[in-house]
DNA sequence: AGGGTTGTTTCAAACGTTTGCAACAAATAG
DNA sequence: CTATTTGTTGCAAACGTTTGAAACAACCCT
């Protein structure tokens, strides 16, 4: 048979005094006779009493949890930023719990539903790739729940948000491509409903400009997983054989072109240079190893949870906090020609 | 102000009746005036009334929350775990929340008391390298809540389990080795107070041992991270050139061999053969790629899930049932000697 | 007219905890 | 010897929801 956890009722029954009486004793309330507190904890401890946190949070109208809504845990970025939200959530006494929209609109909104109606205390948010409606989101803010967002945010709701300098990164990444005398260079971005998507293709695009270089109807690809850059790759060398760099939008894309690019029996770098953009850990574990921006993902965490943390502290109609986390070129392999 | 989310008081007091009949209403009980049912409805539907999951789960004893303790979630493995966990149990009208040990006994010893005191309907978990002592998964037994380990289960704990057959898996990459001429194979192991460490390693000796190979005191080298193989190869190699083979506990030190290996103009396969264990994605972004024994990991989680949906059906002195997944070897370029 | 049925609604308890206030005894003050 | 204080404990309400039982009116049957 289930059995329970040990409550307060229980430990009054058995020292036939009241629950009240219990409950201040067990936070050394002033006014319990020490005997009676002394009594109460010794019990509390030898039956392993811990307070219902599900009692608490309905009495209480807080939970101590934070409820995060991210695209798709297996992405090694991703993972990254539930680490350091998680590191700075967990010693300020939260819990996090993790839905996966799985880049689903569906799926996101039924998310967001349930952590509402489970008291959560905020919200950590980064959009799926399909999400174009908001009323989900409008939701959370009629409530009044705080809510971060990070990486990929809502443009269209109040709310802070945590970002990495992307056109920078991808600017960084393309002038770098570019002094490495890569004459015809592609990108594989991004899809242009994500600001992440915008911001990587234009600082792109505005290397490109800066230095003269001629933007051809094949110099943004749509494409940003390692499947469809395999696929993409053979394709695109076949028709414009003059190619000699790709800059893509995540590590994942990146790496399928490297693979697509050696079996094709072309030279990285030296034939083709490639960079990606995040530094996931697959980045130094190709041959050669990837050129990429660093996306910061545990600082990312970090500072998300640490901006809804304040946000819990002071909600009231408060003008929303952008906080940008520069990039960094990290500079290997697969870019550098001699 | 913060608001809140609308509740069956609301309701009733702007319709003037009472919380009960709203609750008959939205749950479409015939004692109900069709009527009044109608008007509460409209309201609930019209105001975006959503039951409570914090006064459910006091009230009925039961949150529709699984949890899910692991290790860490940035590798690849766990995360493909979840993702089956999550599908199943979503599809069962559950939520997960997950928990990271870090490795540390400390840490899952809190994720355990926190999830306890949370209602929490059952347990996934996969447990740290580090746990020794097993009191807190005794406590979870106490208090009857279901528990499924995966992977790396607790030997003793009465409870479901799903493994793979490590054995077999690492029996199987070792003859391959063999069979490709290896004559000097040394195996990264895992720790030994988890059965996949022991499993594995017996696998690998066994196979040694029916071949006839002989056992030198470099055979076991315990070392089951990236970093650490990378250290462990030069200095392995120095004193044993003799080196052929590497059989490694998960792809991630196989990984680091590899990186190891050709930093030291080695080839693979043809100097040194590497195979691994998981069959993650990194195994086939590596040159060459990497051959493995694929863990099964989204069908590891789908039976987790399942598994402790049954047990949560019928607790009552029941036998423990251990779930085998059969593995796979996936052979790829790292190890095929033409 | 008394009893029974039917339809509809409300009451009250329960889940585990906290907390303002009331209650009570004993001790002290006036 | 009453009045107040002090120390200690218990009551009851609250958080949001469900549900058995009670309540009530309106109706029908004998």
């Amino acid at each position: 048979m289930r059995g329970h956890q040990v409550t307060i009722k229980d430990i009054a029954k058995m020292l036939h005094i009241s629950p009240s009486t219990v409950s201040r004793a067990l936070k050394d309330h002033p006014d319990i006779n020490p005997q009676t507190k002394k009594n109460v904890q010794d019990l509390a401890k030898q039956m392993n009493y811990k307070p219902n946190k599900v009692a608490l949070s309905l009495l209480q109208q807080e939970s101590k949890i934070i409820g995060v809504i991210i695209p798709e845990i297996i992405h090694h970025f991703f993972s990254t930023v539930i680490s350091g939200i998680e590191k700075v959530a967990n010693d300020a006494g939260y819990h996090i719990i993790i839905c996966q929209s799985n880049e689903s609109y569906l799926k996101e909104v039924e998310n967001v539903q349930a952590l509402l109606s489970s008291n959560i205390d905020g919200f950590i948010i980064s959009m799926a790739k399909t999400t174009t409606r908001f009323e989900h989101f409008k939701n959370i803010e009629e409530v009044g729940v705080p809510v971060v967002f990070f990486d990929r945010p809502c443009e269209e709701i109040k709310a802070d948000r945590v970002i990495v300098e992307d056109y920078n990164g991808a600017y960084n990444a393309t002038m770098h491509l570019i002094e490495n005398k890569c004459k015809n260079i592609v990108h594989f971005a991004g899809p242009q409903n994500l600001a992440i998507g915008i911001d990587r293709r234009n600082g792109f695009l505005d290397a490109l400009k800066e230095k003269r270089y001629p933007i051809h109807d094949y110099t943004i690809q749509y494409c940003d997983t390692f499947k469809h850059a395999q696929h993409l790759i053979p394709e695109l060398l076949l028709v414009h054989p003059e190619i000699d760099g790709v800059f893509a939008v995540n590590d994942e894309t990146a790496v399928g072109a490297m693979i697509a690019i050696k079996k094709l029996n072309k030279q990285i770098p030296s034939d083709i240079a490639v960079a990606g953009f995040t530094n996931s850990f697959i980045s130094y574990m190709t041959d050669p190893e990837l050129t990429t921006v660093d996306q910061k993902g545990y600082e990312m965490g970090q500072s998300a949870a640490q901006l809804l943390l304040n946000r819990m502290q002071s909600y009231d109609d408060f003008e929303p906090v952008t906080k940008t986390l520069n990039t960094e070129l990290i500079i290997r392999k697969s870019s550098v020609r001699i």
